[in-house]
DNA sequence: AATCCTGGAGTTTTT
DNA sequence: CTCCAGGATT
């Protein structure tokens, strides 16, 4: 609690009501919520179970977690909840499950799943193209991120084309229903609405939860917000920190307007302001609050440091985006002797990921290490969504799409015609495709060639499920990789070993983080109240997601930090580099169109903030598209930090004595600012 | 079931 | 231009 500035321990101590934390960049957002977690369990003497916070990644929850028991001194963190809004959803439906009606082992849809199911739903239905899979599927999650039901959705349509998509939106909730399964944007209205329409049950949570802290509040959305609220009750005892210049997923549904939204909900919200920056040197505040000035605010803040000017930015106009790539890995390869720093002390941030490639190009030709972050996440790979559909099945036999990706990988001669039989069946007696397996009305329809491998694979898939339900999971999911010579499919399946080889490494580390999930989900009592099994629960939990960053941890090494803008909110590097400061890229052209120019205003800001030490900016005067190579202009954000923080190289418009001048006009500037 | 071919898109992404 | 998905072809 020393450690803290009077405002950040101001905004520890206050607990009288609802308080809202505007933490700027770099000002220590994390270290008050922790404080504060640890001061309402030691000083107020909260019980942890009555505490929750909640974060929008796993990898926060978990840095937060063990910030908190670092803390604390005399008392266990036993009992509290920190975890993503998605994870608290989840324990709230495996807690209500039978209120929900869900049977246990229901499975959760990810955005591959709910996209081929949405396919499959608009295949049948003739009168609308499959080419708007992506619209329609975009347009049902973020009716369920704003709380509208399908009747609701059906009835406020203005067109014949959004009333045919609310149809599938009804449709798409039935068949989930029917498959015993939800999807991400579930674990969150679901609960909603629950609590909404039952007293009981809400009475109950709000109860339990004594406290409530949010962590990026400016990222959350309606039906989100909607959760805090009615989680939080009328006992108002909640904390939410946030950064409405931060915010850059409103293209995803986020609403920083729920910043604005808490001074009318809750009439005696509090609001303290951390304006003190822990990371950057002057020079880059001072250019960032510049930045951000241009966008209209709600809350007035300005961040301030005492760590030094610092050097100037620099920006580095280069002939083409080859050219710029050369220059920013030469750069780095100056910097790291000049300033006797590692590889990994340099992060590169791009708007899109497709500016990684000739970067990777450049990097690999020098030798220098690099880690990409991004990509495809640890999930959505192949293998894991094959094995994870094994897993699915096991515990939910009514997944017909976790039963149609596996049943014919690796290949058991079962085709198509035979699936469109069995469906054709399942549909008419209603009941799901594994269900249908072997029943007799099945038995006519199908030839013997085609009845043989169906069964033959419910047999032993009903004995692979019974070692697994009964005595050691894992093992018996070796078995079953052994049975189905999945590896063998895999080395047959891929272009190189060495891909093989990896993809059933990840598996063996999917089955590890199963185990140590099955060990949690063992321990924990209080939740799991429904009699479901262990596994049943760590399966769930698997979905939404644990591993991925765990990884990314372990192999960072010294290397070079790629990212986009979005994946470095919430990080912090002492040197950055931020390339293709265009228009068109940054600002991207389809924000300039959409008239969206505030959020990649924010995006700029979130990377300057980034930097601790030194910023460069680099832009390619020629830049290949689309086949052909044209000018570019530089970004407009360029112009709006001030130009006595820049140092311009490549513009040809600055003579060395120039800079100077400028320089010192920079110098004066600050000594100013901070006199 | 595997492979080739064509067409369309080409921001950001967690859970 | 380059990549991917999905369809068509073998």
């Amino acid at each position: 609690m020393s450690q803290l500035n009077p405002q950040q321990q101001a905004a520890v101590r206050y607990i009288d009501g609802p308080l809202l934390v505007l933490a700027g960049a770099g000002s220590g957002k994390t270290s008050v919520i922790s404080n504060k977690i640890s001061y309402l369990i030691e000083t107020c003497n909260i019980a942890p179970r009555h505490i929750a916070a909640v974060t929008f990644t796993n990898k926060a929850a978990r840095e937060m977690k063990q910030r908190v028991t670092g803390l604390l001194e005399s008392k266990s963190a036993k009992g509290l909840t920190v975890s993503t809004f998605h994870n608290l959803g989840l324990n709230f439906i495996r807690s209500e499950r039978k209120a929900f009606g869900f049977k246990a082992g229901f499975s959760i849809f990810d955005a591959e799943d709910s996209r081929t199911l949405i396919k499959e739903l608009t295949v049948r239905d003739s009168d609308l193209d499959a080419d708007h899979i992506d619209r329609i599927q975009h347009q049902i999650s973020h009716w369920k991120n704003a709380l509208e039901s399908p009747e609701r959705a059906f009835s406020k349509a203005e067109s014949k084309g959004e009333q045919a998509i609310a149809l599938i939106y009804r449709r798409y909730c039935e068949a989930l229903r029917a498959y015993n399964a939800v999807d991400f944007d579930d674990l969150i209205m679901l609960p909603v609405t629950l609590l909404q329409t039952d007293g009981e049950i809400r009475r109950r949570w709000q109860a339990k939860l004594h406290y409530l802290l949010v962590d990026e509040y400016q990222d959350t959305n309606a039906a989100q917000y909607e959760l805090i609220r009615l989680l939080s009750g009328d006992r108002n005892a909640i904390t939410v920190v946030g950064d409405d210049d931060q915010s850059i997923y409103a293209w995803r549904g986020a609403r920083p307007e729920n910043m604005a939204q808490l001074k009318t909900d809750f009439p005696d919200l509090q609001v303290i302001k951390l304006e003190q920056n822990y990371r950057s040197t002057a020079r880059i505040l001072d250019a960032a609050n510049s930045l951000i000035a241009n966008n209209p605010h709600l809350f007035e803040k300005s961040l301030w440091s005492d760590l030094g000017f610092g050097d100037p930015i620099r920006l580095t106009r280069c002939a083409n985006e080859e050219a710029e790539a050369e220059h920013v890995v030469n750069e780095i390869l100056n910097m790291r002797i000049e300033k006797r720093c590692h590889f990994r002390d340099f992060a590169v941030l791009y708007r899109g990921n497709h500016q990684a490639r000739i970067l990777e190009m450049k990097l690999q030709s020098q030798g220098v290490p690099y880690q990409l972050s991004g990509g495809t996440s640890f999930f959505s790979r192949t293998e894991i969504k094959d094995i994870m559909g094994y897993l699915r099945l096991m515990v939910n036999p009514d997944d017909d799409n976790a039963l149609l990706r596996i049943i014919n990988t690796p290949r058991r001669g079962i085709g198509a015609a035979t699936l469109e039989k069995l469906g054709a069946y399942a549909n008419r007696r209603e009941i799901s495709l594994y269900a249908a397996i072997g029943e007799f009305g099945m038995q006519e329809t199908l030839t013997p060639q085609q009845q043989e491998p169906l069964e033959h694979f419910k047999l032993w898939f009903d004995r692979v499920t019974g070692n697994c339900l009964s005595g050691e999971p894992i093992s018996a999911l070796r078995e079953m990789l052994d049975d189905i010579d999945y590896q063998g499919w895999l080395y047959q399946n891929t272009s190189s070993d060495s891909v093989a080889e990896n993809r059933m490494r990840n598996i063996h580390l999917l089955f590890e983080q199963l185990a140590r999930t099955i060990d949690d989900a063992e321990q924990a009592d209080s939740l799991d109240a429904d009699g479901s099994r262990a596994i049943e629960s760590a399966i769930a939990k698997l979905v939404v997601r644990d591993l991925l960053d765990r990884q990314e941890e372990e192999s960072a090494n010294d290397k070079v930090q790629l990212m986009t803008l979005h994946a470095s909110k919430g990080l912090e590097f002492p040197h950055v580099f931020m390339i293709g400061m265009e228009e068109a890229l940054l600002p991207h052209r389809s924000s300039i169109e959409e008239g969206n120019i505030e959020e990649e205003r924010r995006l700029t800001y979130v990377g300057v903030t980034r930097a601790r030490q030194t910023l460069n900016m680099t832009l390619a005067g020629k830049r290949r598209q689309y086949g052909e190579t044209s000018a570019t202009i530089p970004s407009r954000f360029l112009d709006e930090i001030p130009e006595h923080h820049m140092e311009r190289y490549g513009f040809g418009d600055s003579t060395p004595e120039q800079q100077k001048q400028r320089g010192k006009e920079s110098l004066d500037s600050l000594k100013e600012l901070f006199a």
